[in-house]
DNA sequence: TTGTACGCGTTATCAA
DNA sequence: TTGATAACGCGTACAA
């Protein structure tokens, strides 16, 4: 942050005071029209550049929202990102990036910083790897108006925006069941993240509606991404024949992927052998040598609604704590035996 | 951003002046350890957070460090964020995050809040649509750190990271060229952005270098995104059948994508009837009907390396502007005609 | 080891 | 319409 030009220079420059070159700027209608252009003409003539550091520190504002992403490169969360980021501009904000990395410890830090750049809020989708919930408290306890989205947490007195995780997942497992399959295995998520219970809850419940036995040998925990996928399908693979189930419903289109590449590794065919269906609808997911069927995530609106009721947080004291539930739609390929 | 502990609370609480509580919390050596040990358990009873805002206007420096990207939802950034990201983070920089949406006004917005910001340093790459690069002059004038990656703006005196394109578009082209393909056509990226400019220059020389002959009519502007391409691939294959192009370089993948559509649209085949290859390596870029011979640009390592390079101007006032070329690789599959 | 005074650049407030 | 002063919360420099 080097020397810049500051409402001093301008004001010395015309001699007048640094108020009325504020004042100028700022558009405020108590000041001479005529004083009023030789400040913005000045201003410009100088190269002064208003320090929002300064304007935030005396309006205890900063017009900023920090947001914790906890994979960037993850098709959802870019898509996520866009919406966001076309409502905060039209509403005047800013945004801080920050990345967990699915790391519970990088997403504490980046909601320390966060609170210590006194962002106006938070837009927060929690880490693969979190356990415990004590640092969102912490946040809570600080006032930083805060949002959820996708992967939430309930309970803590905050807003979330997320799609309707059980419902779809007990959607799509049902669509597995009318392929008339009946060892449905699940690689499931992180028990500790709301995406992960709420998506195996919906698996059980499916399961259930239709009479069919849950096994916890076909629960297997895979995390989000395409190598824990591989390694938690390779492992129902490892079953005995005879045990091995016929269709898998994984947490995530990531993990799907990875599975797809266990089971083809091993010489089966998708759907023939294993039928294999997903969520989230990666951008990949129709590509697929065989398309994935999967739930489809609007990813933008997600992100867009997350900020707007931040945004209403932030500048209504009244606003309520909501849970907004988008809906998806389950997006049918070959992957599951359609075809 | 709400009413919050200050240091000032924190000392009042334990009857010491605030500056014992700042050199308490900053580690100062001079400071004995037992009112230490009290400071450091009362900010924390207080739930005392240390004002960034505040800090950075006193040391006129922010530890954050501004970025532009022209399209977040394209494979490219979301991975060279990661690399920046992961820089930023170990160096203890902070990332605000700007969208042009490849709109040069909202680019200009950017850069102005980012100025306004204050932040230590800029990462830009340009958005599509600039025409006139004053804006980054005024950047310049500014004294504001900045390094361009991906897409340059050269001879301003900033430093750059990118990828050979003239090199890596010449490489693809003559691919083509040895596939005896003759009437090769280009759908360009717009010539005011540097990899637009480069990679036309690439493909010229390719052809120049193999005695082809260079046609205007077969050069097409068709932008950076997927509608572009598609149409100007439309406009390849509205030409008379005798003069349509035999095979095609698209300006990136995502353009290649549109191309291959409007291809298909008519009831060609790829590579049969048109060869097309692109640039960039998107990650869909592999799992198309017809998989797309492309160039791989390590976008990770473009990040990497700028931020890399930023840091080194804001602690170093020696630190010279470079240009660093980064290599590209070329993948090849099936859309050229090869296997 | 601890404390006091001042500055960072802006806006709100009150006075002229 | 304009100006002087205080305040925002911290760190630097110097004094005790």
């Amino acid at each position: 942050m080097s020397k810049r030009v500051t409402a001093k220079q301008v004001a010395e420059e015309l001699n007048i005071s640094i108020m009325t070159v504020s004042r100028a700027l700022s558009g405020s209608p108590n000041v001479d029209h005529r004083t009023k252009e030789k400040v913005i003409e000045t201003a410009r003539r100088l190269g002064y550049v208003p320090n929002q550091i300064a304007k935030s520190l005396a309006l205890q504002k900063t017009d900023t929202i920090g947001v914790v992403v906890p994979e960037i490169t993850h098709s959802f969360f870019p898509e996520a990102i866009r919406g966001i980021e076309k409502v905060t501009y039209s509403a005047g904000y800013h945004l801080i990036l920050t990345h967990s990395a699915e790391n519970a410890e990088r997403e504490m830090d980046a909601l320390k910083t966060l609170a210590a750049k006194r962002v106006d809020g938070i837009l927060i989708s929690t880490a693969e790897s979190v356990t415990d919930y004590d640092i969102y408290s912490d946040i809570m306890n600080l006032k930083i108006p805060t949002v959820f989205y996708d992967r939430c947490v309930m309970g803590i007195g905050a807003s979330c925006v997320c799609v309707n995780d059980k419902h779809g997942a007990k959607k799509i497992t049902e669509h597995l069941i009318e392929h008339k399959y009946k060892k449905i295995a699940h690689l499931c998520g992180p028990l500790s993240v709301s995406i992960g219970r709420l998506r195996l809850a919906g698996y059980k419940k499916a399961l259930q509606d239709h009479n069919l036995v849950f096994s916890e040998d076909y629960v297997v925990e895979s995390g989000f991404h395409e190598d824990g996928g591989f390694r938690a399908m390779d492992k129902l693979l490892d079953l005995p024949e005879k045990k091995r189930p016929r269709a898998v419903f994984a947490v995530n289109d990531p993990a799907a992927f990875g599975a797809m590449k266990a089971i083809f590794k091993r010489g089966l065919s998708i759907p023939q052998d294993i039928a294999i269906v997903g969520f989230s609808d990666d951008i990949r997911a129709e590509l697929l040598p065989v398309p994935l069927t999967t739930i489809r995530q609007p990813a933008f609106e997600v992100g867009k609604k997350a900020v707007e009721k931040l945004i209403g947080h932030i500048e209504n004291e009244e606003e309520k704590i909501d849970k907004i539930v988008i809906d998806t739609e389950i997006i049918i390929r070959k992957s599951c035996g359609c075809n």
